[in-house]
DNA sequence: CAGCCTATACTTAGCCC
DNA sequence: GGGGCTAAGTATAGGCT
């Protein structure tokens, strides 16, 4: 599977034209072997697995191949009922987070916001207590080192999940032509009153979904 | 693939008249419709994309879709230089956290370990999926929609209030009992402490991957 | 740059082991 | 659970619009 490697010899081909793609498409009248311009498919080619030079190219093929890990979890997550979040820096160095249901469904068991109810269903913490000198037995060894991933994908994600909120909180704010005004008072308070704050703002919701209705007209989705 | 992530195996048997499943296909020398056993396979069936009853077929889908998965999110990262995070709950509740290279390497450019860069310098992310969309083409959708957007009307509150009170939330989230990770143990050790924190964990990192380096015959995608 | 197309490479459902 | 196999279903490279 190592690409560089094993590259070298060429099969092809044994069927002949076959379609199918998905389920519809039933059409097709007939056999075209030719696109429209009459000039024939060269159909999928073989790539090798390594860093696309071609600007270009390497644009069109993350743009498809970033669709097509989204449909993936979308379907693990629809057979499995695996809910899947993605983050992923784009060539342009963009960060992209996807997910099923949504990211933000997804690590909100990971790392609960402060002040938000709701305690069960919160997986367990990385504990300070490895010690790497202790370990000599191999599935230990897996053990932390899968929790010590999960503890990094964590922090990862919940950053992840904030910008994206984030965004649109921003968008809804630059609709609204201002900041909400919790959002500039929020400097005023102490660290006493933060979490008295956190239920002003959780009997606010109501508000603010009002607010973003009012907004919609233009908005359409809830953001 | 290629080192970090390490998926799909590469070798197998050509001499049996075997698809080389990475990439050439040697095709096989004849007919061969029966299996090992003499019994015709079946070969691959289509499947409705909607959640599957038979918990052993469960376990086995979501176990091969999870490795195409991560093949993908190889692949992605190789061909475009694209660092993806995943993480997904399994149908038995387990979190499995993917990454490629690692999600180490996607934290450290995205959500820095507290103490070692500054958060003001973390990249936007752009969620340009809407979640919901991704998947309204399949099967039974209404509540995963519903819960969604509850999801997401509680988000912008959440994002709100974080934004706008910022570090002093995390600081105050101990006192709430909810703690991000980093907060439980950075609290522990105290700020001046955070840097040298942030090293104790890449070089638990590092050590155990030493170790299953070591151990290899069976290593998994630590990296 | 997203969308559509075709031909084909790659993934994976159903079954062993 | 993991690994293999076959045959079929899909994802996609290339190319056009």
């Amino acid at each position: 599977m190592l690409a560089p490697p094993l590259i070298g010899i060429e099969k092809k081909n044994i069927g002949l034209g076959t379609w199918s793609r998905g389920r519809k498409l039933e059409k097709q009248d007939s056999r075209r072997t030719t696109t429209a311009m009459g000039r024939p498919s060269r159909g999928r080619q073989r790539i090798e697995i390594r860093h696309i030079e071609d600007g270009g190219r390497l644009q069109v093929t993350f743009s498809k191949r970033k669709s097509g890990l989204q449909k993936k979890a979308s379907e693990l997550f629809l057979l499995c009922g695996s809910p899947v979040a993605i983050v992923i820096f784009s060539p342009g160095k963009k960060v992209f987070a996807l997910g099923t249901p949504s990211v933000d469904h997804v690590l909100r068991r990971y790392a609960p916001i402060p002040g938000e109810e709701e305690e069960d269903g919160l997986l367990p913490v990385l504990q300070d207590t490895d010690d790497v000198s202790a370990i000599t037995d191999r599935v230990e060894v897996e053990g932390i080192v899968r929790r010590t991933e999960e503890t990094k994908a964590r922090s990862v994600m919940e950053k992840a999940r904030m910008d994206a909120i984030g965004k649109t909180v921003r968008q809804t704010a630059a609709k609204a032509g201002r900041k909400f005004w919790w959002e500039a008072d929020s400097g005023k308070l102490g660290e006493a009153e933060l979490p008295e704050f956190a239920k002003v703002l959780r009997r606010l919701r109501v508000n603010l979904q009002r607010h973003l209705d009012s907004l919609s007209a233009s908005t359409r989705q809830l953001q």
